[in-house]
DNA sequence: TTGAAAGCGTTACCAC
DNA sequence: GTGGTAACGCTTTCAA
């Protein structure tokens, strides 16, 4: 092996033409005749020539990334999406960029930083609250982007989401149905989960909407909160979680968290306390009883995305809102009192 | 906002000093004085300057990308690793670069020459297994090769993982110790499942090793197997489920499966039947009753990887095998019988 | 401690 | 069909 690497260059000397039809003749342009073609591919061949991405990256300015932040990974349906996004990009030729905020916009921000210096052509970002300098930042970049998950008022460019206020008034509504009045709802403490706290917003307003009392907020603690933090909290409040009838939790895994901190006080779901979760996570559907949810397709969302990125990155411009419809999946959890 | 960048040239316009200033400035590079470092950091900031990697790459040579595989982002332990990973390597200035193979060795190969293009500095992939072309594509390149959570018989390069025979032989013994003769393992179609089949090797080896009768294999469908297919497999075998008296299952979200098919079926668990998962999952912990598990350091498996790597791109070569033990978390479902 | 010059390998844009 | 020229934004190198 020699060191100086082969070039462009190099193989156009050695068929005697400019770089420039080499370029062309390796990307198959038409305006090459056949035979040059043939004869430079020999002639790259033969040389051990290696097409360099990270040069044509910096020249054309396209790096053929999209960069994507999630709050975490160990996320049912944050993994999911991933999924869907990935599927559906595999044949554009662009790679997803990846990271994780933790559930932190200052987080956000660094991460978004970072992802920009890779000059992703896209940018996808879970929820609809940010610093007001990442919001900078990539309003200076004119770059396409979509929040995805979260319907924000107003949106930074496209969003791909689930109205939360739709959702919750499933669950409510169901509740209500089910002859529930006194509800409470367990979701982690004021001001460090904007998603669940969108929640618990729009479980009071349809509370309101049906006229039932004040809905007592329950704080698992700091965010994220998952299946320890709901067990430990119902745990310590003990049997008198029971003074209410429904209990509907920020999550499936928080809810999963009550119920078997319930089954170890004793305490009877759904005779003696309705609970409820959200995302449709395996262990809703495995649980025993059955745990009521609200299912997002969160695959959707992903393929949404894709969609949207492909028009985006051709040329389309006008900005788009898609709606996901969210679907009330009852369990036994909320049984007829 | 104008479309045009904010590169190093404008910044060191703004404060009156070279490009090359800024370049050692924003590299805190100490040659460079404090004074001046804070000027500049702050024009930069002011002008909205986002550092171009794909210019320096294109520069030095060096993408600054280590690559990852994983199986699955929905994984707590693979997510864990994922963070302690990143979190470790977050001063490097490294960035991975993550692909899912969704445990499929095929799609590693697809993926890897995809991730390769990018020309990562190392590569870091879960498991020992690969196709035959994988392992040529990466011979070839000569990156600094990793592989985690597996520890390989022959590893193609480095290794960090936990050992499936150690960590089979706890819980074997721990059954053994509480009484239990008659094992039956739960996990993915023969096959399917690499990581699984090797598990289930080393409860046969364990077994034998006791002196115990053959290990019956219970197959929950292809992999990946979850809380569902745990579930199902066992729903569908009934109450002879208990003819063993220990089931031993791939992981816990197929113990936590078991366990609530068992509770369905009116088994008693652990008096007709005992249950043990693997991976220290939340829902092991959760689970009422509380289900005995092997923790394996998944963060931790990150960080060692993280700091390999930095020996390695640091030009240290010697192959080095780091052994994570494992640790049983003894629960309820395997209670003294 | 700072700066000037020279490229890295490719492709956009014009010529011919 | 093909070629010449000029960048893209950064860092290496050498000089002050």
């Amino acid at each position: 092996m020699s060191g100086a690497r082969v070039t462009m260059r190099d193989v156009a000397r050695a068929v005697g033409m400019s770089p420039m039809t080499v370029s062309r003749a390796l990307r198959s342009d038409s305006s090459v005749s056949l035979e040059t073609r043939t004869r430079i591919r020999a002639a790259a061949d033969r040389l051990g020539y290696v097409y360099d991405g990270t040069a044509a990256a910096f020249r054309t300015r396209k790096s053929g990334f999209v960069a994507l932040t999630l709050p975490s990974l160990n996320n049912a349906n944050f993994a999911e999406t991933y999924r869907g996004l990935s599927e559906a990009m595999a044949g554009s030729g662009m790679q997803l960029l990846l990271g994780a905020t933790n559930y932190q916009v200052e987080k956000e921000e660094e991460l978004v930083r970072q992802l920009l210096a890779r000059n992703p052509e896209a940018l996808v970002l879970t929820g609809g609250h940010h610093t007001a300098a990442m919001r900078d930042l990539v309003a200076a970049r004119n770059l396409p982007l979509v929040e995805m998950w979260d319907l924000p008022e107003a949106p930074l460019g496209h969003a791909v989401g689930v109205s939360t206020e739709a959702a919750m008034a499933l669950v409510v509504a169901h509740l209500v149905e089910t002859g529930r009045r006194r509800f409470a709802f367990l979701g982690a403490s004021e001001g460090t989960d904007r998603r669940g706290a969108a929640r618990r917003a729009a479980v009071e307003a349809a509370a309101r909407s049906h006229g039932l009392p004040q809905v007592a907020f329950i704080d698992a603690g700091p965010a994220p909160v998952s299946m320890r933090q709901g067990a430990a909290r119902v745990a310590e409040i003990g049997r008198e979680i029971a003074d209410h009838d429904a209990l509907i939790c920020v999550s499936d895994p928080v809810a999963f968290g009550a119920l078997s901190a319930c089954a170890r006080l004793g305490l009877d779901v759904p005779g003696d306390l309705a609970i409820t979760g959200f995302g449709q996570f395996e262990v809703a559907e495995v649980a025993v009883p059955q745990i009521t949810t609200v299912a997002v397709e969160a695959h959707r969302i992903g393929e949404e995305v894709a969609g949207l990125l492909d028009a985006l990155l051709a040329g389309e411009a006008a900005p788009r809102r898609i709606e996901i419809a969210p679907r009330l999946v009852p369990g036994a959890t909320s049984a007829q009192a």
